[in-house]
DNA sequence: TTGCGTGCAAAGGTTTTGCATGGCA
DNA sequence: TGCCATGCAAAACCTTTGCACGCAA
């Protein structure tokens, strides 16, 4: 009686072991694509995006839409991690994304709930700029 | 001698004044061609995207992405502001953008420069969350 | 064996581009 | 008159969907 939900595929770690290598960078389903193309076992366009889909309903990913690009952009989160204790800071050079965790965000929503009316929604919220890396390197 | 770096045009003012009426709500490119039909004066579509590529290049106007829809989001900002100097709210459920203009951004900005190596970017940072009128009526 | 996963192809939608015409200065 | 703006159509692009086959359980 038992009903699998969802079957273990080759791909389907294959698309989640890449994603999750690359340590919070982002990357487009069409670099997902071209890296398999590139290891000699690609991977269909419509799996690939299935898959995603999958995942950012997980919680495993997170699907950026970022401004400039065609295109949607997917990260790692780690699903374990508990993201609503913390902000983002998303470089906007590289792209990488780090977890802020800090004190200092409740303060901040307390703040902005009492001063402004406004609660705010961490697990969605990202601040953009330019890590220390980047900062350095123009 | 004089070299006109574009013209003014019926067109370009009916675009910008009917995103400018919406004081700060969102809309898509395919609500801003709709609109002009139901005005009787229809504006083709590739019109109204240079138009909108020119008025976000001149800082009147912000594109946004929003995650599950498809297509981008246009809202007016006002150009003459400053908005390095306020972050916005974005409402999640009625897509409002609210601008905070609060003595907290810099101490936030001060704070994550130097205790998390992060140059904030505050023209591109965006809140997320609920207004007001939005947490109260779900 | 059962049924989900896969891949190809086609469809759907948004955005961009080419080209001839129209309108502002 | 000169040149940008406009609009139609076609193209490019990302993403989704249909269908037959393959593979995990």
């Amino acid at each position: 009686m038992q009903r699998p939900a969802s079957y273990k595929t080759k791909q389907s770690e294959a698309i989640l072991g890449y994603i999750a290598s690359l340590g919070g960078s982002h990357v487009t389903a069409a670099q997902i694509a071209a890296h398999f193309s590139a290891q000699q076992r690609p991977i269909g366009r419509a799996t690939i995006y299935r898959h995603l889909e999958k995942l950012v309903a997980g919680g495993q990913v997170r699907r950026y839409t970022t401004d400039g690009l065609a295109g949607a952009c997917y990260q790692y989160t780690g699903g374990g991690q508990d993201c609503h204790k913390h902000l983002h800071l998303k470089c906007e050079s590289c792209g990488v994304i780090q977890h802020l965790d800090c004190g200092m965000l409740s303060e901040i929503e307390r703040h902005i709930l009492s001063e402004h009316d406004f609660e705010m929604n961490a697990l969605k919220t990202v601040l953009y700029g330019r890590c220390k890396a980047c900062c350095k390197a123009p």
